[in-house]
RNA sequence: GGCCUUAUCGUCUAACGGUUAGGACGGAAGCUUCUCAAGCUUCAAAUCCGGGUUCGAUUCCCGGUAAGGUCACCA
């Protein structure tokens, strides 16, 4: 890269406003930011809105929001033009046209002579023959002049095969089967992608272009476009394929592609998809896992871009996202947890109770989502509110029988009603029970406290239970036990 | 069908042509334990196949195979 070390590292990401952002779309987007920011270079938000047909509306602000809330934020968007002019193409049809003019001039363009009925036969005989389809070969003798209703296509000049180079694949080429006469400004007066996209990075002087593979094909005829516009070509890195896991997509209940922006619902924190979206197709080249995105910018490499395609794996996501929400600050957690809580039904609940509660949900959330989940299959309402169950759940497996049982909770009631306020605290009630606990048979006498305060099979330590729901309730809890048996 | 690309544990991946092919997630077992969860320890698990070059190939070359892409007035 020593060449470039005296020109300014600029990259895009140009999507077309046609729905939302899934992860490999991101991926290609995070790769592009975290070039420009590690150069300290610019990062470009290009809307390629092309296509009348297939644009749907809000997907410009949906687009923007997914970077927004991965913290990619880009230099020039949408939202703030460069000294290039806006960054929406449907906004810079005039410079499409100037260039598309130029190469009339120079006779290396001209207007497609026939009908869509026309083009459509020759394809299908093409199909039918098991060819590809080339319109080179019905390019017409003379060139009518272009009146701009119909399609304007490039004239290859040079039927040859391409050799380029890719700081990812390493030396590509293609035969003359990939290069043709393509259009580059469609009969509605819209340029194709192929064409503004070209005309766009020449002049934002964008330097890396990153895509995903599927654009290898159509490389030949970029780079003869390059070659009839006269600019040079930029660098190229073609990104790996990010694949479906269908079976990991079967036993998720979504469907489908994913909008980036389901994972904020979910519940999973920006700089853990981050982090993980950078781990699929590219390595640090070192055992760590764990990113900040200040750390991706500083070690991220194009040369460690992985060739081959990769499936996207929900579940090492998942631990990266529990990672990632261990290290969160104690007191914004709390805030996090606090807020999900409340807005599930309206409990209140104290910042001492839950700090408590903290560590133990903390075990279990690696998700966001799972906490409104646990909330919402009941799993952890013994914390809110007394349990209900039957009195033979009570009991330790078989043997020990209601009666035992009814003697180990009330031992276990005097033990904690002992124990004063300030002392209460779950190493105080293990303290409290755990020899006559040994004596009589671990299970026998614990499995019945943790039942009373939880009404559950399973559940965390009773003694944690205990001291978050605290000693009035606890109490109550036992007593109540007791008087069933 | 033509053209292009890719190929290491189930998954993400590491390995100047020389390693007992390493790590992580997931899985299994054990420890701990009243049940979960977490934690700790241990284990299983891969170089697509066939040739060649080489003293030696996961690595280089060729051929298969498989997967993906592409052959639009979509990007």
């Amino acid at each position: 890269m020593s060449e470039n070390n005296d020109k300014k590292i600029v990259t895009r990401f140009a999507p077309s406003p046609t729905g939302f952002m899934h992860i490999g779309t991101m991926r290609t987007a995070l790769f592009a930011y975290l070039w420009a920011r590690k150069n300290n270079g610019t990062f470009i938000l290009r809307i390629e809105d092309t296509d009348k047909e297939r644009e749907v509306a809000g997907a410009i602000e949906h687009i923007q929001e997914s970077l927004k809330w991965l913290g990619l934020e880009w230099d020039f968007g949408p939202d703030k033009n460069g000294p290039f002019g806006s960054c929406i193409q449907s906004q810079r049809l005039s410079i499409y046209k100037e260039y598309a003019d130029k190469l009339v001039q120079k006779g290396l363009a001209y207007g497609d002579p026939y009908t869509k009925e026309e083009t459509e036969a020759f394809r299908a005989q093409a199909d039918a023959e098991k060819r590809p389809f080339l319109f080179r070969n019905h390019r017409p003798e003379k060139f009518e002049n272009w009146d701009g209703t119909r399609p304007l296509r490039l004239k290859v000049s040079e039927i040859k095969r391409y050799k380029w180079h890719d700081v990812v694949r390493g030396d590509l080429e293609a035969g003359e089967e990939a290069l043709d006469d393509f259009v580059i400004i469609k009969s509605d007066g819209f340029p194709t992608y192929n064409f503004a996209h070209i005309i766009d990075d020449h002049l934002m002087g964008v330097t890396h272009i990153m895509r995903g593979d599927e654009f290898i094909s159509s490389t030949p005829k970029f780079l003869s476009l390059y070659d009839a516009l006269e600019i040079p070509y930029p660098i190229f890195a073609t990104l790996p394929p990010i694949l479906r896991d269908d079976k990991t997509k079967k036993l998720s209940k979504r469907d489908g592609a994913k909008d980036i922006l389901d994972y904020r619902e979910d519940g999973f924190l920006p700089q853990a998809m981050i982090n993980f979206l950078a781990l699929t197709g590219w390595n640090p080249g070192t055992p760590q896992e764990f990113f900040t995105k200040e750390e991706l910018i500083k070690t991220f490499e194009l040369t460690k871009i992985q060739k081959a395609g990769a499936l996207f794996n929900e579940t090492k996501l998942l631990w990266l996202n529990h990672e990632h929400i261990k290290l969160i600050p104690k007191d914004k957690l709390l805030e996090i947890f606090k807020g999900i809580i409340t807005s599930y039904n309206g409990t209140v609940i104290s910042d001492e109770a839950l700090g408590k509660m903290m560590p133990v949900l903390l075990e279990r959330v690696q998700k966001f989502g799972d906490l409104k989940e646990m909330l919402s299959n009941g799993e952890i309402e013994y914390f809110f509110a007394k349990p209900t169950y039957k009195k033979e759940g009570l009991v330790w497996k078989d043997e020990s029988g209601f009666e035992n049982t009814k003697q180990y909770l009330t031992k276990a009631l005097n033990a904690f009603e002992k124990i004063a306020l300030n002392d209460w605290n779950a190493e105080a009630l293990k303290n409290s029970i755990w020899d006559y606990a040994t004596e009589k048979g671990r299970g026998a006498v614990l499995w019945p406290i943790r039942y009373a305060l939880t009404g559950k099979e399973k559940s965390p330590d009773s003694f944690i239970v205990g001291s978050i729901i605290g000693k009035i309730e606890t109490v109550e809890r036992l007593k109540y036990a007791i008087s069933l048996l």
